[in-house]
DNA sequence: CTCATTTTGAAATTGAATTTCACTTTAACC
DNA sequence: GGTTAAAGTGAAATTCAATTTCAAAATGAG
């Protein structure tokens, strides 16, 4: 499935008549190979070790193009940092955040997401997105 | 219904040794005389005209201490402001957000709150708090 | 009233996000 | 392959809300 997020992000490259470059390949290839929510900032650490010359601003525009060729979501988890994460075309999922060691686990349940339809049917409401997460302790935090 | 969330936050005050202010007073006024959710900068400025001498610090440390005892909440509504509201004990309501006016509305669901239960109890994990928010088109912002 | 403690407001600081700018790289065209 | 306009890069500067600092003022217990 990275195959299909690397076209996709490849097209909407081409499309906006922008420019292929090494930095963007290599920020790709780092944040399709992890699933995890990560922040700018983690991104560009980790990516520094192999790739020293790769600055923060490139990872962070980088970042923004992923988001605006459909293939990364841009979250605010309440930590001070903007996080992303890559997803598939058509899937959606939400979050549980535990608020002591800052894990994050994905749920999608199909019964949440028809009710929001009806809450903002009945308000009048055209739904762009939403944001539904759970703050509180995942198992490994309780007791 | 103030009555009652002035009581609980005097009585935060008192219980917290914290001393009685003519400007936690004011702002407390203020802050309980509309049902907005209001930024930082939007409660001082409108404080500003009537007591020109309060500052935005204390605007700021007083909503702290409002969602402390527990008569406020805390909002990232994603403008980049911090948002607050005044809530009674033991009601709850989620928010929809216009993209494009900002307007804020509310509702409660019995259902989603259910259901949420439902997936933190399947995941093992206790919930603290959630944020469920659906972003869009308010009926005024169609066409 | 006294005085230790808390509060206040202006100014300074923080920190992540974003912009600027001089230099480099890309790719379209020949 | 060389030329060139447009886009990309990275360091540094800037922004902006949030937060901290600090000296002066206010509070309230005794
Ligand atoms: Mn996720
Ligand atoms: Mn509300
Ligand atoms: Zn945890
Ligand atoms: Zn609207």
């Amino acid at each position: 499935m990275n195959r299909v997020k690397k076209k996709i992000f490849h097209d909407f490259i081409a499309e906006k008549g922008l420019k292929s470059t090494r930095q963007r390949d290599i920020i790709l290839e780092a944040f399709l190979s992890t699933n995890r929510h990560l922040s700018i900032e983690e991104l560009y650490l980790h990516l520094r070790s192999a790739h020293p010359t790769i600055g923060y601003v490139t990872v962070y525009r980088t970042l923004k193009l992923f988001a605006e060729s459909g293939i990364a979501r841009e979250f605010q988890f309440g930590d001070g940092q903007t996080r992303y994460e890559h997803v598939a075309e058509g899937e959606h999922h939400d979050h549980l955040v535990c608020v002591l060691c800052g894990a994050i686990s994905e749920f999608s349940n199909a019964a949440v997401e028809a009710i929001q339809d009806e809450i903002a049917a009945s308000h009048g409401f055209v739904i762009r997105y939403h944001k539904m997460e759970l703050y509180g302790l995942c198992s490994a935090c309780q007791g």
